[in-house]
DNA sequence: TCATATACATGACGATCATCATGATTAAAT
DNA sequence: ATTTAATCATGATGATCGTCATGTATATGA
């Protein structure tokens, strides 16, 4: 039953693409490694094939999963409006892999740690260069400011079990994070 | 083998907070029933006396965890600066149960989920009557945004594996909090 | 075309865990 | 003091899961 090179390459894409949805979706533990092969096509024989263990595809998901392009060139708002919306609350499997598994990963390994931290760096740089700011000083602490808050409010939407609560954080968070963005900008400067 | 009914409501609180800090500390799918009733001294058959399943204990002890006095009459910068402390990010048993549990709520029963949204709202409470607003309309609003930076800051530097870098999380979110505080009081009036 | 290496399927094993059954001890009620 | 009821300890059960062993079909290279 062996398969063709590029089939072999496929069937790794396709497993690490189940797997970085299903984390998302019911977190490492919930998922068990049978379950991510079915959702692959595939069965549980052939997982040790491609990773050498369970903890070695959690850390090859996030590289994976934090390795997209992510923001593609939206502006800022409209970024903030998306990331801050029912929508990407209520999906978490198509969702940010840092909203739905950065508190998870404090119990993973090393290397799963190291893969959470690269997209981290990667993370704000993006944002330093998106939001405008006084003091360029300023850039980065607005930068990390606002991912924290923006993780920080996906979660806490993500488990309050009020809907209108829940959307009211999402929206408080976006005004709250706006208003510190319209300060360092000159009045109505953004599109 | 018996035991007194005050002996009894003693165990009980035991076995709650050893709860409380082994899931805060573990997470709730890591921590056995066996686990926490050693923690609390007894041993895992007396577990049922007390609670109908493993989900009614992490519901209970949400309630118990999230029912503490939480911030004394310290101000709202020593709280700040207490909460986005490498002390707090270090020790998660002993720390805001928000912080270390609110992204597992999602995978939890609604008895959970419910608990957490209480514990949300109080927390609210009090961020709206401890910071200081130019309108009051605004108040709820950084209450809001504050407490999503609080929690997002605290599981990023926990999960973050550079430990300068995730100093720098908390640090820098604690003054991009403070720069919005500062926006709504005139200049210095804090203690 | 033939030999070989290998990717995956089937099936099994051992460990962990939530939960339940049973029994001993003793607090509480009479 | 005696009975009753309840709390906790010991031990068992069934399910789930990560991992490994083995077999089979086939892609690959000669």
């Amino acid at each position: 039953m062996k398969v063709s090179r590029e089939q072999m390459a496929e069937n790794r894409r396709r497993i690490l693409d189940a797997a970085s949805s299903l984390f998302r979706d019911r977190g490492f533990d919930a998922v068990s490694v049978a379950e991510v092969m079915k959702a692959a096509g595939l069965t549980h024989g052939g997982f040790y094939g491609h990773f050498s263990s369970k903890d070695d595809l959690v850390a090859q998901t996030l590289v994976h999963a934090l390795a997209v392009d992510a923001g593609g060139d939206i502006g800022i708002r409209a970024y903030l409006e998306a990331y801050l919306s029912p929508r990407h609350r209520d999906n978490p499997a198509a969702g940010c892999p840092t909203a739905g598994l950065a508190a998870a990963i404090r119990h993973q390994t090393p290397a799963a740690r190291e893969a959470m931290t690269e997209g981290f760096r990667t993370q704000i740089a993006r944002l330093e260069t998106a939001l405008p700011a006084v003091h360029p000083a300023d850039g980065r602490q607005a930068a990390i400011g606002s991912w924290a808050a923006m993780v920080g409010a996906v979660i806490l939407a993500r488990a309050i079990d009020d809907p209108a609560l829940s959307d009211e954080i999402l929206e408080q968070t976006r005004a709250w994070i706006e208003a510190g963005i319209e300060e360092g900008i000159e009045e109505g400067s953004a599109p």
